[in-house]
DNA sequence: TTAATCTGTAACGTTTACTATTACAGTAAG
DNA sequence: CTTACTGTAATAGTAAACGTTACAGATTAA
């Protein structure tokens, strides 16, 4: 899966761990150990889906929009890798009947298997894995 | 996910439409859209694991070693992308709470999540995937 | 016993996807 | 008006995936 998702978590528990103070993409970036532009443009993301602010200029930085627990990591998933689970299928041929149809039921399996995954990310809120972070202190 | 995956399935999927009948890489990579040689090492992993036999020289090819029934997307899963699933953590900074556990933290939930697809994956055997795509026609 | 046909696998080349970096416009604070 | 940020496009670099060539080993048939 691809790393945009583990940047996103990132990001936002750092974000939980300093409540009501802004993080620079500087700061965001040094403790993820990526470059600040790809940090901004994940939060780009976040933002646009509503679990972040961001303010410009000096003092400015990024912050929670809404509360910890209103934020579970199918969300994340949806807005960074939706679609990955995805089998990747050479184009096969379709004079062949398993040429010409594999492609749709598999498919067919991984939107179930994707929902099914939904199901289990969706247990864990950021408030989760904020603790999980805590305890391994 | 990697095509391995979906090239072992094809693969099988075309084995099983011919049973008791041989089928070489030439054949089968012509179905599948890929090189020959491709085939030969997914396949090679399946001969490891006892779902096909082999044969080589003139005549040889390809065969399967057991029943449809008894193998299911889980068990190619396993072989073919173990640990896919896991998302990437760049290296991050040891010297920030959260940098220094993420890795970890994301991993276990992972781990449960691989756990999760497995029990849908294990749902279909190829004998379904078969099914399916003779329904396709 | 030689030629033809297949698997098995290593080595190398190519393409594609991912990531880093540069550059610069826009915004806010002091 | 300078400094410190975000936002984003464009480019460059790197790694992973995949294709291709090459050839050894096995088997069959002539």
């Amino acid at each position: 899966m691809n790393s945009d998702f583990t940047l996103a978590i990132h990001s936002l528990t750092l974000l939980a761990l300093q409540p009501g103070r802004m993080a620079t993409s500087d700061v965001i970036s040094e403790s993820a150990g990526v470059h600040p532009v790809r940090i901004r443009k994940v939060l780009s993301l976040l933002k646009r889906n509503g679990f972040i602010k961001s303010k410009e200029g000096t003092g400015g930085g990024f912050i929670f929009a809404i509360d910890l627990s209103e934020v579970n990591l199918w969300d994340l998933y949806k807005i960074t890798c939706k679609g990955t689970l995805q089998p990747k299928c050479p184009d096969s041929n379709e004079q062949c009947i398993v040429g010409a149809n594999m492609h749709k039921v598999l498919f067919t399996i991984f939107l179930g298997a994707e929902e099914h995954l939904g199901e289990f990310l969706k247990e864990y809120s950021l408030k989760e894995v904020v603790d999980l972070i805590n305890q391994e202190r």
